[in-house]
DNA sequence: TTGTACGCGTTATCAC
DNA sequence: GTGATAACGCGTACAA
């Protein structure tokens, strides 16, 4: 609840006043001694006005510290210049990475964003989207998502979207990797350095990369007879891999291999395995996802696949400012090869 | 330059009608046959409404899909309900952690988070505010701004702020952590385990938190007679600490010790280190600053001042949502005390 | 209990 | 060249 929704009505007006108000059109066109149309025309540098007229409207909006009303004009123009972005969580550095180049892109665009978190939650997803839609946002950027599709388009109801890190089918806008082409990968490396006993810790059920990942590593497993491959349930933290490794490491038969869902968990995976004495990689080999900055800072420094992040947050930004500018011939669809980044955590002793 | 004002005006009408207008309270009103007064009672709760007709208006709004326009309320209101967040960069994981903090909190008071990053340029900050001044919102989380008081408090104008992670003194809303007494901390650790020549990386230049901590460094340096010091230019990125690093470990006379500006450059330091083949702590003590969630993990694990940059997220957005209140009795200053962490970059052999 | 009419700050369409 | 004025979608006195 917002606390200022208990307040005494009159309570909240006497406040409100007290805030200063800004300077509108109207005070600039007094001061200038001109009509609003005439301010509007020197703010939006259409229609003719005298040069002589004009340095006094720019005057007068310099003495009144005057800033066009955003709301007001997103009123009338029926456009926003506001995009939103809806992700699990900014403190994950994949998603910080991505919120930026979202941001970075939208900004040279003319575009603000509105930033959310979900931690995964379909409610909270579908309540952002709801106010977003509320705020009159021109596009959603909408990162992770697990939300049934039909929901999500019935849900959005023509606001454009671009969906990240998800495969798109419905959607005409997206910008992802291939999950499963890089869980393959990545568990095919473990097997190639000759693991034979392979854990796999996936991220929260029904993400749908997470899903994505898993897929590819059991297509990993298939190939290759004689290697065993298990599942530990994970949420893409740090807390999910040092729980999940801790785990695995007090089971029966340890595995020789871990392919982590992404590089946070693998972070808390070489935790519990210091913790508790196990040293990798010459005990356990370790594979990551999603080359973080981290990754390689850690030790040891993490196998992993690549994502790009930064990149991808760029291009999903991009491909929105395009689509709202109504250019033609934009692609909008940019499928980004995931590839393996080989460090210290799969060494072979 | 935004491409779509290049574009004809005639195309930019045609194309703006292709979005799907969304349904208004008026389409709301004819659909249940009443006035839009009592759409608008029924909305916000208020005033008297029969029964029946409550019921046919809440189902031609669940019929329309029809969601209430912010910017329309928002404009009559003068309540934009939106909060604006003003970061360097959220890309780095402390101020990911603040900007998470100030989401969170936002959220449950009812406020929307606009995000922009100014990678600590001053004319950006500006441009930032003014933007945001612009689109009315109702209050400003600025983050590790390096601009003038007088200056800032000119351009917001009245504009309520949080400043996060600046010493206060115009300002009156603030969240910080004594970036002194945490350099000192810091220093005096060094000092403690046997260093007599310690290098110090600081923060971009013009930033209160590094100059803040810079002159910590000092103060530490003057207490401690025989104690020789060093600053290097730094730019509170990996970067910035590598190159720092690099250039210290080529020079003549090696320190014993190094207090970096931050984090994020010591995380450089120990890259550049491990490339020289110096070994972190037995050539050289590594001390950080912000303890952010890989400074437990970096090998080796590394001490640093502890800064809770999500609490210190969340009590800002709390601070601006209470005064938005109008609430009275709300602390508008809060102090964080930095704490040292002391882990194995600082081990003794 | 419900409806009419005005205003919020801006832009667009006309007149002059 | 310049100025009224009608929208934009909503909240709210005030009237009915």
């Amino acid at each position: 609840m917002r606390a200022r929704l208990s307040l005494p009505r009159c309570l909240v007006k006497e406040i409100r006043f007290k805030v200063e108000r800004m300077a509108t059109i109207k005070d600039v066109a007094r001061q200038a001694g001109v009509s609003v149309t005439t301010v509007s025309r020197v703010i939006n540098d259409n229609g003719y006005v005298a040069k002589d007229v004009h340095q006094r409207v720019i005057e007068a909006m310099k003495d009144l510290h005057y800033q066009p009303n955003a709301i007001a004009r997103g009123l009338v123009s029926r456009r926003t210049e506001t995009l939103g972005l809806i992700v699990p969580d900014v403190a994950n550095p994949f998603f910080a990475d991505i919120a930026r180049g979202v941001e970075d892109e939208a900004i040279e665009n003319g575009f603000t964003v509105i930033l959310c978190n979900t931690d995964w939650k379909l409610e909270r997803e579908q309540k952002y989207i709801n106010l977003m839609r509320g705020k009159w946002v021109e596009g959603i950027v909408l990162v992770g998502s697990r939300g049934d599709e039909k929901d999500l388009a019935r849900q959005l109801d023509g606001l454009p979207v671009v969906m990240v890190d998800r495969k798109p089918s419905a959607f005409r806008n997206a910008v992802w990797s291939d999950n499963e082409v890089g869980a393959y990968v990545a568990t095919k490396h473990l097997v190639d350095i000759g693991c034979s006993r392979i854990a796999h810790i996936s991220g929260p059920e029904d993400s749908p990369s997470a899903e994505a990942r898993k897929v590819g590593f059991f297509r990993a497993l298939e190939e290759h007879a004689g290697v065993y491959g298990t599942v530990l349930p994970g949420d893409f933290r740090y807390s999910g891999g040092f729980a999940a490794a801790e785990h695995l490491f007090s089971r029966g038969v340890p595995p020789e291999g871990i392919f982590s869902g992404n590089d946070m968990m693998a972070v808390g995976v070489i935790q519990a395995a210091n913790r508790l004495g196990i040293r990798i990689p010459e005990d356990i080999k370790l594979v990551g996802y999603d080359n973080i900055a981290m990754a390689e800072y850690v030790f040891p420094s993490l196998t992993t696949i690549e994502q790009r992040a930064y990149e991808m947050g760029r291009e999903a930004s991009h491909i929105l400012a395009a689509q709202l500018a109504g250019e033609g011939g934009v692609e909008n669809e940019r499928e980004y090869e995931p590839t393996i980044i080989v460090r210290h955590s799969t060494d072979v002793s």
